[in-house]
DNA sequence: GATAAACGGAGGAGTATACTCCGTTTATGG
DNA sequence: CCATAAACGGAGTATACTCCTCCGTTTATC
């Protein structure tokens, strides 16, 4: 009988880049086609073989699960960054708002009727109290009415994190979502 | 040899009532789904079985076709009916807007590039004139910048036609995007 | 009540997707 | 630079889905 022993090696840079590539391609595809994209579309767009997406993600869930931790922790950053900067509480709310297109939390809000939301609760729980925060501060500095709530902020993320047309070069898209956001939030905050 | 003799009788009244249930179909789950949907998923919505959707559209182009004649011809109208209302130019140009997420309009852009843009030149001419006349009422009215150009608002037409979550009642659906909507312009129109 | 029009849905052909397996390539420690 | 384990790529097969036809049944209309 031989002893078995588990070591935590890092990772392998190239396994690393694949793993990243992975994630990325595969939240941008869920943006896209606003579903679950291929197997073979999200290695594709990964530029890397098929199997090493099964390598990396032996199944479905366990692909889709790690996309929604990926987003939410950068999701969270970004709020944390716009709270924590030096700028009025209305600025913090847009500056964050902007970040969320660019960090694709739209993917989460796709993809999570598929999952148990019970899987991460301490993000679930993290996105809410940071956002929370944000709303607050603003409604305190009047920035925004009182009745402006966190779903219209989070319904209002998903509808600007989703492209407009199909086939358009992603630098654009982005482009449109900051302007039309701009415009949004031009309405839900009060002018000085 | 026989006379061939075609007359046009009027359609039967199960038959239309088919034919306005897949259209609608079609329309709702292009919105949905961002893309073409399958045949069997059409049919079912609609509630007919999928030898009837085949009697009334025998392939895919005759179906699109249709859907996109159908949304064009119900805003052209409502656009005109806002142009040829009591209001102000501003108020006009929001009535099309809205009105433009209830026909839902952002199916045309959804799937039009699956098509030949020439197929249908009169109602290409009319919408584009008939949007045309509500911004340049409206910025001759001073309600808009002149900056505001006939793609943002195609633009924000579409990114409000769509739905924001899967499996939402669509009554809350189309509040959120009416409520969305009213921000949005709130932010584009100039205040009083 | 007769008749032509319209309907429903089972089923077969063709296509796309999921997933495995193994020969080749690459990062890493000595 | 070499040895070796880790990671990679992608052809190939099984499976699922989608399209579309066909025909027995139902329904509107005169």
């Amino acid at each position: 009988m031989e002893d078995v022993v588990l070591v935590d090696r890092p990772m392998r840079a190239d396994a690393r880049r694949s793993r990243r590539r992975l994630l990325d391609a595969a939240r941008e595809l869920i943006l896209e086609i606003g579903g679950e994209p291929t197997r073979d579309a999200i290695a594709h767009r990964a530029g890397v073989g098929i199997g090493t997406l099964y390598r990396h993600f032996p199944d479905r869930m366990t692909l889709l699960h790690a996309v929604i931790l990926d987003v939410l922790d950068r999701t969270i950053d970004a709020g944390h960054t716009a709270l924590a900067g030096p700028s009025t509480a209305g600025e913090a709310l847009r500056t964050y708002m902007h970040a969320t297109i660019d960090t694709g939390l739209g993917a989460v809000n796709i993809v999570h009727p598929l999952l148990d939301t019970t899987d991460w609760p301490d993000r679930h729980a993290a996105a809410h109290d940071m956002l929370d925060g944000l709303i607050k501060n603003a409604r305190h500095e009047g920035a925004v009415d009182n009745n402006v709530t966190a779903t219209d902020i989070a319904l209002a993320t998903i509808r600007f994190c989703r492209p407009v047309a199909i086939g358009l070069d992603p630098a654009e898209e982005s482009a449109i979502a900051h302007r039309q956001l701009d415009t949004y939030l031009d309405g839900l905050m009060k002018r000085p």
